[in-house]
DNA sequence: TCACGTCTGTACGGCGCCACACATATCTTT
DNA sequence: AAAGATATGTGTGGCGCCGTACAGACGTGA
């Protein structure tokens, strides 16, 4: 299943490589993401960024109570730790693995100093940085209005893109935490979803079956999202099939 | 009340004029923007940013079936036209007039020019973006776990503070497109408010009696958003009371 | 194999918001 | 002063999600 590492695997590293700042490749340290690792905390300092390949990352936003949404996710198509060289030193989320695998890390200086060069290194990371802000937004409205099976739907496609694969290891009781909601939703919806041949989970483990259908379930949000990336990161295509 | 034009109206422009931005004084022009005015449509370009001086932006994203809701506000503390300079030519929302009042206005090459020769401009600009990036994430997990009534009074409270005002000229019909809500969850709302001694409205025009009642009513979002303003942008000191 | 932990299914009452309908109040225009 | 537009108040029924509780199904390890 897993093939000798390679930075390539991350789409935006990828790019990234091409010019000047291949000169970092030295400093990328290729390492495993247990599932539920947290890489961030909300309000902590960002020691590294990280490039997954194989992983997933979910930026989640904990309130006071603990209540908590996911805001956006992070695979093989960009970077973890933008807030590095937007200037605030912290970051206001909390980061988890989501989906375990790998990620190349780099340390954050390394990164910040190539960023300060400005340049094409810069212009793609804030190009990057302007596709997650359009996923953030769209998920301000989607979780105004959009049911739970529709986010649901948006989640898993979302999810299924950043690892080229059609399953993913990931229980609905850490669904529920992701979208906000509660556990028993998840279960509701994901059971329709398998009972009309959708998908199909047991334990923790979620095959899908008729992906065009998923997307027909899904609210607009999976789609706009796509697109904008698509858009802004046309060198980076193979974000999703 | 309103007095001579000046652009230390705006915090954010009053800051970036410290510096070699001084030299586009001359460009920036003074305008008008009436209440409901639309400055940037979902996908359009920008031909120019804005810094609000008395008035309020809306950034609102707007759906496919016509529902909305409003991800961030930009008042006389930012700028307006943010996607320019992160790379994407187009805006993903929508940007409408808020609260009628005045703005500078500088052509967006102008900016974007600036902005490319690095140095303390870019790093101010990106450290506002970050701030914005912080309200919309707030706003998403607000829209999923808050009730109308405390997105109500943190909406206010946002809006007060770009006004140096304990008043503001809005429909509840408004308020509620802004939040994506109905129009009477608005009014069962402000009614409460109302009859607690909080606020009184009448016909568009909202004043606000006790705003540390407000506050305490309100979600921690607005605390919290404020807080992220304040810690990234400390120059700008003034954004409230 | 048995006990235990984990994951999933189901049910009940309740609340918040929805869509829709309509009544009332206030301002504007003529 | 009358007519119209705009803004606000109220009600009814319904749906979706919540909090809680508990039962079964499936894995894992002793």
């Amino acid at each position: 299943m897993m093939t000798v590492a390679n930075p390539k695997q991350n789409h935006l590293l990828d790019a990234l490589l091409i010019g000047e700042f291949s000169r970092l490749l030295p400093n990328l340290e290729h390492i495993e993401l247990p599932l539920g690792k947290v890489l961030y905390e909300s309000g902590g300092t960002l020691d590294h960024v990280y490039f997954p390949t194989t992983s997933i990352i979910s930026l989640l936003y904990v309130m006071e109570n603990g209540a908590a949404a996911e805001i956006a996710v992070v695979g093989n198509e960009g970077i973890l730790g933008i807030s590095l060289f937007m200037g605030g030193e912290t970051t206001s989320s909390r980061a988890v693995v989501q989906s375990a695998g790998y990620a190349y890390r780099l340390k954050a200086q390394l990164l910040k100093d190539e960023f300060n060069r400005g340049g094409p290194v810069q212009r793609l990371l804030l190009r990057y940085t302007q596709a997650l802000i359009t996923q953030m937004a769209q998920t301000a409205v989607c979780n105004r209005h959009h049911t739970v099976e529709q986010q649901l739907c948006r989640w898993l496609l979302l999810s299924l893109d950043r690892l080229a694969s059609d399953e993913l290891t990931m229980t609905q009781e850490l669904i529920a935490n992701m979208l906000g909601v509660r556990r028993e939703g998840v279960t509701e919806a994901a059971g329709r979803l398998q009972r009309e041949g959708i998908i199909n989970y047991s334990r923790g483990h979620i095959a899908v079956l008729n992906r065009k259908a998923l997307e027909k379930r899904s609210c607009e949000c999976y789609k706009v999202v796509k697109a904008e990336f698509d858009r802004l990161l046309p060198a980076l295509h193979g974000i999703a099939t």
